[in-house]
DNA sequence: CACACTTACGATATTCGTAAGGATT
DNA sequence: AATCCTTACGAATATCGTAAGTGTG
């Protein structure tokens, strides 16, 4: 048995025209074949469903049965066909990521509303979370990918390098510091610095570094926007990433790059299920991702331009 | 563009299997042949539906959206093509007639009982309705056929002929003539006759006899029933069909034969619209008549062994 | 006799199965 | 090395279009 979407058109077009030249031409095919195709149909179903006579073509009962049902089933059929089309062509989909705060508020807005212009149908989500909470929503597959960087368990997950992201220093326009071109890390010895919180990426990475040990931890918060606040309380000064710049682009902080031989660096990724496809929607926003990624931070030159 | 039930189920099929040669196996095909099967949806669908290596075939995000609306959609396919085989086979369908009342009450439901044993699915109707109600229910397409004499207006209409019938002389036992074989027309000069009213089909079978003219319309009735009632209680005698006389097997009635030379007949057809084709239900019903039709009233002789 | 559906038939396109190729574990 | 999907290719099948056949008004 089969049943074919080719067949039902041809069922329909007939139904109207009551007319088999007429049908078959609307349906492209020569008379005899569009002949042939009906029979294959109703052989397939086992009855006969137009009665005719060179005359007059005319439904069977068992036709008028069958025509209840067929353009609806045809309907569905063209409609699925439709709908996958459209996720084919990028004209429909959706794309869920997560990122780091720092990347979700700095580079991917411009990602996006590239993105958005290309594939206007496409529906974009954008989860922004900490390190952990990303690579999580990356295993259960709530997003399609993650921007962040290596989590402790990295299981089951594939890691593609996206960029290095440089930290500054930041400290107060009145620090000592401030006026430095670049500074050593020797030179942080004995600073109060202010840092994120253990949960935080940002952190973990500094954590790596044994010239922290040599500084003094003065606070811990956990956003941002805070650190701005503290340091412009005199508080103490900051190390941050490149990309996180422009929280603190203010006439009474200076930004300070670190010396060459003293870089910090992190490692940022684009974090992917392992043996998971990507949707055609999630691969063409890998796609400009991957061509993008050069303006993602050389030298935190680009969020700096972020904030004009 | 093409979409057909064989893709529909070698795509659920191996979304089950998650393994090609399994799933090939199941829809009796070799793996190669089952695989371009697989690929011909893909491009009719413009999107790559599994993901597979050698060791894992797994839906992609598209396959996956493809599949909730798959089941359905084949599911439906299969309901139509099982339901118009159900009607194929006559497992299913219905057959709608019309019959003038004599024969809605005495021929027709042997044959019903009849077709029901042979097609336990089969919806049976039956419409006893006076002769122009009957032919209006064909004409209508209410009725698939009717069983019927002729009517004044039979365009649209075919008739096909199916039995004579004699008409019978019904008197009281006690009455001069209950005790003839058989009675000539004139004998009936100056009776006095009950008749069935002027709707009834057998009223206008009469009516064309000049012989009629010369009896004494003592009643006009509209019940076969009434009639029964009419005579025994001595009030006149009737002419009716042979296909009635079962409501006048009574041991005070009598029922004599028209002598040969005297008969009036009425000849009774089976009524359909023309060019227009019956159901497979319908053409099972027809031939059953057909062929049971020398059953009905040879000399009425059926209609009188049907009440023992 | 003209129109319209079916049948006949050779050509083309699809689909099938067998066998070989290549990738993954 | 074993498994399993894909590719290659000749054969069987299906489908197409042209042309002839048939029936109906």
């Amino acid at each position: 048995m089969n049943l074919s979407s080719r067949q039902l058109k041809a069922f329909l077009t007939l139904v109207e025209e009551r007319h088999f030249t007429r049908a078959a031409r609307r349906c492209h095919l020569t008379q005899p074949a569009f002949s042939a195709l009906i029979q294959s149909l109703e052989d397939a179903l086992g009855v006969r469903l137009f009665d005719r006579s060179t005359r007059r073509v005319e439904l069977t009962p068992e036709g008028r049965h069958f025509r209840r049902s067929a353009p609806r089933l045809l309907n569905d059929m063209e409609a699925l066909v439709g709908e996958m089309r459209e996720l084919a062509s990028k004209r429909r989909g959706r794309v869920a990521v997560a990122a780091l705060p720092s990347l979700a508020a700095g580079w991917l807005p411009r990602i996006y509303a590239a993105y958005s212009a290309q594939y206007p149908g496409v529906e974009l989500s954008l989860h922004d979370a900490l390190l952990e909470p990303c690579l999580q929503q990356v295993r259960e597959g709530a997003v399609d990918m993650a921007l962040a960087a290596q989590g402790r368990d990295m299981g089951g997950l594939s890691a593609e390098p996206l960029c290095e992201d440089l930290f500054y220093l930041v400290c107060r326009r009145d620090h000592a510091l401030a006026t430095e071109r670049a500074v050593e890390l020797k030179a942080l010895r004995g600073q109060r610095m202010i840092h994120l919180g253990k949960g935080s990426s940002i952190r973990q990475s500094l954590s790596s570094h044994a010239a922290l040990d040599a500084m003094q931890t003065a606070l811990e918060v956990d956003h941002l926007a805070t650190v701005t606040g503290l340091i412009l309380a005199g508080l103490g000064m900051s190390l941050v990433p490149g990309m996180t710049l422009f929280h603190f682009r203010h006439p009474d902080l200076s930004i300070v790059p670190l010396a060459p031989g003293s870089e910090i660096r992190r490692q940022l990724y684009l974090v992917r299920r392992d043996n998971r496809g990507l949707s055609q929607a999630a691969t063409a926003f890998h796609e400009l991702l991957m061509r993008e990624r050069d303006t993602l931070a050389p030298e935190g030159k680009f969020a700096i331009r972020e904030t004009p």
